[in-house]
DNA sequence: CGTTTCATGTAACGTTCGTTACATGCAAAA
DNA sequence: TTTTGCATGTAACGAACGTTACATGAAACG
């Protein structure tokens, strides 16, 4: 029944959340999720496909959080720089792990690429370049999309690792500042 | 005889750089390094052991290289910038796999750290923080301390996932040059 | 020369891995 | 009521894991 694989993903995809991805193996994940090793076989058929169906439901339950931001009504979010909104976004508990997550995905496929990559979906690679773009659509060259994305990345992960909200946050103001002058000054000249 | 092992060091650097952290087992490694497993015990104790002495290596050598960097004459490199001097240092030949590694490690740390934080040198985390404010000692606030690191970090992380060393070294050059008229615009206020 | 010490090979241990065989309960269908 | 089919438990498979026991060659030392 669909109705029972979809109420196991979402306790796997919790245990994923709470464990990470690397070192995974069937029989501590089954414990955790309250299941046995021989039903994630006989529901998901191998290791390999549960983690396509687990990581696919993770991924898209990102997507449609991402989608629910871009939904608000522009008055709600005009007020404050598209990079901005992003990070508050990103950082919002109901989001933060989840990204989390998808970075450890994310780097794990670039050192191991046979093993992690195929759980990658179509366009998780760029959906930060989606993102960017989708908000911000005055921001047309690839070296300042990149330049975004990377100060996103970066400290989204000095996050993870140092957890102070506080810095990261303030680091961001920072770049926002710079970017805001550099754009003034263009427009200026 | 520590000959040996320093020999045995050097091969399993190697093979570290090529195959990455994560999934290692010692059967394929010592298979890769012309030893075996057995040797491998011998030699270091524990595979939790060898990993220490491994790792701990391999970060003294990016120390190391990163020294030669700070040595070279002032004359030599008092023209670029402080971060694109660190940039052009980490994607050297020579440096690239090593800082690639060590990406790996840290960023497995922060979902795993019962397995791997124990790996990390004792100032590994912020050495980037400690580097830049070596190169650049104008660099006061923890934001932009901060926001420089993450931009690295950001920056190195997408020329690995994409390879692209134009595109994300135009980004840096981008930031730079954003973060330079910045100071000069502060300057003259 | 004999002894000791280091380095290595072979084989196995016990555990965990992903996976499967087989039996069974249980609910819906006939 | 009987049958069918999904869901689950128990037990085990063969492979790989980290590690160890035991034997042995080679080399250094007395």
């Amino acid at each position: 029944m669909q109705n029972r694989k979809d109420e196991l993903i979402e306790s796997l995809i919790a245990y994923l959340l709470e464990n990470g991805l690397a070192d995974l193996s069937l029989r501590p994940l089954a414990a955790g999720t309250g299941t046995s090793a021989r039903l994630l076989i006989y529901h998901f058929g191998s290791k390999e496909d549960l983690l396509t169906e687990v990581l696919e439901a993770m991924q898209a339950h990102v997507r449609r959080s991402f989608a629910q931001l871009l939904e608000k009504p522009s008055t709600a979010r005009s007020s404050k720089p598209p990079l901005k909104l992003l990070w508050n976004w990103a950082i919002a508990d109901e989001n933060y792990l989840y990204l989390k997550l998808l970075y450890e995905l994310q780097i794990l496929a670039i050192q191991n690429p046979d093993t992690y990559a195929q759980y990658l979906g179509r366009n998780t690679d760029n959906w930060l370049d989606l993102a960017l773009t989708a908000l911000s659509p005055s921001l047309r060259t690839p070296a300042m999309a990149t330049l975004c994305a990377a100060v996103f990345d970066g400290l989204f992960i000095e996050l993870m690792s140092s957890g102070d909200r506080k810095r990261t946050t303030q680091a961001l103001d920072c770049f926002i500042q710079m970017a805001t002058e550099t754009l003034a000054s263009l427009s200026k000249a």
